[in-house]
DNA sequence: TATGAATGAGAGTTCATTCAT
DNA sequence: AATGAATGAACTCTCATTCAT
């Protein structure tokens, strides 16, 4: 069926194809999106989409294949800067932020999809999940520094810290991403690390600032 | 077209339809749902859906219309447990959590269906609407009672707050609900007051607990 | 999918359908039949060959379990002429041979069908099993009576026997059918006979002829 | 289009891809073989087949030509052979029955085809013809001696005995040969014999022997 | 000669909706 | 009011064949 270009035409031709296809989902979302019209969009004849892909719905995992390997990646915060924890938490929300906006309405399609096919209910899953061991690994780490409410089960937080990241970011996206990045990020360290007890403010590199009124 | 039944057959085979509608969209999804399956639930012919509803889509919008009026009235903290903001807060929360765990799958199917048709967007985004006010409007309140930091925006932080009510409770029924609800409800009110800088704890009507480990 | 017409307008298209079908796939075989074609051959849109048959592959299913209901029922020799053995293999050959005669485009058609959908390959497997089975028996029904010769081992002779009287009725059928169907039925069950060492003739319940000179 | 090969490499290749061909057409059937199937199998790219090859007609006519060759060579009783005629009988069937086990498979993949491509029709209506031919041409030479029953039109019979060895061989060889041929061929003799009205029986060169119980 | 990318006609099937009864 | 038959646009996917290199 589908297969591995071999020549530099054709390589040229798959991703052409898979620029296409993000720009024609990302246009018309999941359900919507017609073969002919990813085809359209690459200039390229129907048949030949099925030369590469074996289905629209492998179009699609190649291509939120790469972008979740990018979000992974974007949201790993550096060593030199995960020794202070609310250093931590500030450069990881402003992480998350960066790759949510650079990739939202591709992870919006996914979810759609997610919907219909099973395969993309896990991917979402599998993103939420390490999302999920982050924010719980972070809660650990401030309670054994004797910093967070020792009281509060980790895992059982995770879900409503990483929801309020979450949301708050698809309606910043949403909304035209109006707040600088920088403020959202301080913003969201600010409220995870007083919702779980911690008294002192994040601190950034540079030094330490409340989101302030819009 | 559709019509409003006249007769007393008629208003007994359209609440049939809609009941069967909820049943059938509960168990399969907006996509997977046929007209005919909603058909065959009541106990009705394919042709009769259409003399009652115009489309496929107006089957849902008038079975959600029921559930999103539960929902917004559930919500509604009643006047003798408002005096108290956190007793509100609280109560707020568990009625939300009570009203999501009676209509999960319901505004699951009505997310789906927001996916591709414009409608139920606007269904989901005047749900979040008003929780976002709720949520902007009891941040607020705390404020001008010099409770919580007044440093933030209502509006800006609505989304957080919200986002992590939802997305807890959308986990917490995946999982099959497996905290009780009071718990859940007073975390959350914890984790709110908490985030939005307010010292003490919540107080439900008979005392206060905090979400104990699991 | 499919379903069994309730009303009369139903039933009437339904076999209106399948009429049509088997002589479209009389016309054009199993590969080249379109269920457009069918469609049009009934004079009714696409969609609706799909209101009573699931799929290509149904309609020649049910299409052709008509007939071979038919062809089994119409090779069973009466009562009254299974007495005589001789009699009962002239009467024998003489039923198939007009069964075939009038089903032989359909015989074929399943046959080509047989290639591909292994469905149909057990249709004529069937099919010939239940010749295999008649001719052994019929043998051992001589042999016992000490007519044919002991030592043929019936179900190793079968196919032999059976081979002869399909291929004849086969090449019969498509010359045109030149030979009056008593003699070819006579001359089969003569040869039949002698092959496994029957001394006599087979009689015809009006008296005995052998397959002449053309 | 398809050329005759100039140079060595060009005619290696070629056969190359007969051999893969006869290959997959015997692994797979006609209607499921694709070109890229036997381009695989002959390690050579997709579009090299019609280097050589008109059309996937055009390979398996190309396949097949040289074992219907093969076929009607191998049936050729030797000149030493045919004096006696049921000597000629047993060692027919004996090389038929030989040459039918070598290629059973391309035979039926040709038998396949000819439902859908005229030429392949042509083929088998070829092969069945020369059959035909000699057992008509076999049957009369008997008459002639005054061995075989007189009253038979040999034309009229021909189908029926060509019949009985082609389904015999046919089940023998998909049952899995196992019987000897030498028994196997005795048995057809045996029953072509005595169905013509031959008294005696056949002989092999060695000496006779009757199809005996399995 | 060989490669492998590109083509595109055409198939079966689905299902919301309409319509005759 | 109710039935269930009829419609047909739309969609995904296949593969023999052609073509540029």
């Amino acid at each position: 069926m589908s297969s591995v270009p071999l020549t530099d035409r054709g390589r040229r031709t798959r991703s052409k194809l898979l620029l296409a296809a993000r720009q024609v989902f990302e246009e018309r979302g999941w359900a919507d999106t017609r073969m002919s019209d990813i085809a359209r969009a690459a200039k390229v004849s129907h048949g030949t989409v099925y030369t590469y892909f074996d289905s629209k719905d492998q179009v699609l995992r190649e291509a939120c294949a790469t972008f979740v390997e990018d979000v992974l990646t974007a949201i790993r915060v550096p060593d030199d800067m995960r020794a202070d924890p609310s250093v931590r938490l500030f450069e990881g929300h402003r992480r998350y932020l960066e790759a949510y906006s650079a990739n939202a309405r591709m992870l919006e399609v996914v979810e759609e999809a997610a919907w219909v096919e099973p395969y993309f209910r896990e991917v979402v899953e599998h993103l939420r999940e390490v999302f999920l061991e982050r924010a719980a690994g972070g809660l650990r780490d401030f309670q054994d520094r004797g910093l967070a409410d020792r009281a509060l089960d980790p895992r059982m937080v995770a879900p409503a810290l990483v929801g309020m990241a979450e949301a708050f970011a698809r309606r910043w996206h949403e909304l035209g991403e109006q707040y600088a990045i920088d403020d959202v990020a301080r913003l969201l360290a600010t409220l995870w690390l007083r919702a779980v007890g911690v008294a002192e403010e994040p601190r950034a590199r540079t030094g330490a600032a409340k989101g302030a009124r819009a």
